[in-house]
RNA sequence: GGAGGUUUGCCCGAGCGGUCAAAGGGAGCAGACUGUAAAUCUGCCGGCUUAUGCCUACGGUGGUUCGAACCCACCAGCCUCCA
């Protein structure tokens, strides 16, 4: 049996929805996964973050390669068992910190050579050691390692990380897959239309089980990728998931999900909570803000999470301003909520 | 009663003759954050106004000096020690 299945269940225009199912759970299209880097949705228990109807989160296996350690991990049955979380995750293959860590690396064919952020010790991260990695994780979903150029690198450059991703992609597959574990390949391309879609054919062309879209919200114009995605996203297969990685806002979110994207994932709804930041369908609210010291309407009087029904912006401006641990909670909660509506 | 120390912008706190509207924190105000080195980072932060400008400011008053937050005198507050 398939580690993972997706089935298309409606259509409208480019837009879809669908179901997967991973050996631990059936998932909803579209979905957004919120981001639990170090295994753990920072100020959230899981069963927080599931009553706001997630159930699908997504790890960083270079973070948890560094610490706890995947053997850690491992013995202690898996992430999810770890840290107590029952439904489905997708762990990355740690190509986006090539990205966000450009200064603590050195990379060739055969694999990125990083300085850990914690201890200066060199650790190589190559598409066999990733696929090791996740599958010590025991994760729903591993991502196949890629590498992941700038918004602004010019054409050859984004060409050869093309290219990189693909052998990277082919060595990854190479390595068997860990039992119940799918594993989806990554498309590169910039805002390339050409690049992407003879990227995307290669890809797809790999047995994964789903295709997701790198190299996005890295510095770009967001109108870029708007383009882009209209014309990329549908031609993306139709039997298998479609995830772009490390979007947006709400805004694009909806966007997407208008050009046929299914999975979703990035930290703007947790880390801009933690910042003071909450999403609302009336606008956006920097809670921190002296506008909200007196003000006792709750954030979003329509929405039906806990600190809306509960707590008045006052008491959140409060928190915030006082940085109470509290008030990242409930600010998390509260964007966690709204992406899941 | 005597001796010594101390007094800086909203708060804490550097400064000890010009390059001082005065370091650095904090508070305050605003901005950023998109596969998380992020409960982080950035900007503004005396007033007028936006200028290589003026005014007001370093407990108070007076003085020395071309020039004082910085030196001197007196006064006031606070802190130690001796009686």
């Amino acid at each position: 049996m398939s580690a993972l299945s997706f089935r298309e269940t409606a259509r409208d225009g480019d837009a879809r929805c669908g179901t997967v199912v991973t050996t631990r759970a059936t998932i909803e299209t579209p979905v957004f996964m919120p981001v639990g880097t170090q295994a753990s949705v920072k100020s959230q228990t899981p069963g927080e973050v599931a009553a706001t109807g997630a159930r699908i989160i997504r790890a960083n296996p270079y973070h948890l390669w560094l610490r706890p350690g995947a053997e850690r991990v491992d013995a202690m049955g898996g992430v999810q068992k770890f840290m107590s979380w029952p439904h489905a995750m997708l762990t990355d293959s740690g190509g986006y910190q090539v990205f966000s860590l450009a200064k603590l690396r050195k990379m060739d064919d055969h694999g990125v050579t990083f300085r850990s952020h914690l201890t200066g010790e060199q650790k190589l991260l190559t598409p066999e050691e990733s696929m090791r990695v996740q599958a010590l994780l025991r994760s729903d979903i591993a991502m196949l390692l890629d590498e992941c150029p700038p918004g602004a690198a010019p054409r050859p450059v984004i060409e050869a990380a093309m290219a990189r991703t693909s052998a990277w992609a082919r060595r990854s597959i190479a390595v068997p897959a860990a039992e119940g574990q799918a594993r989806f390949g990554i498309v590169q391309g910039g805002t390339h239309l050409d690049l992407r879609l003879r990227h995307l054919d290669d890809i797809a062309s790999l047995a994964v089980d789903g295709v997701a879209l790198g190299g996005f919200s890295v510095g770009e114009p967001i109108a870029e990728m708007y383009r882009v995605l209209a014309e990329l996203a549908p031609a993306m297969p139709r039997d298998r998931p479609r995830y772009l990685m490390g979007v947006g806002t709400p805004y694009d979110l909806l966007t997407a999900i208008g050009s046929g994207i299914d999975m979703f994932d990035c930290v703007l709804p947790t880390r801009n909570a933690r910042n003071g930041w909450l999403f609302t369908r009336h606008g956006d609210i920097r809670i921190r803000n002296a506008r909200y010291r007196d003000d006792t309407a709750p954030l979003d009087e329509s929405c039906a999470c806990h600190t809306c029904r509960n707590f008045s912006r006052a008491y959140l401006h409060h928190l915030q301003k006082t940085g109470e641990i509290l008030g990242a909670r409930l600010n998390t909660l509260h964007n966690l909520h709204y992406y899941q509506e």
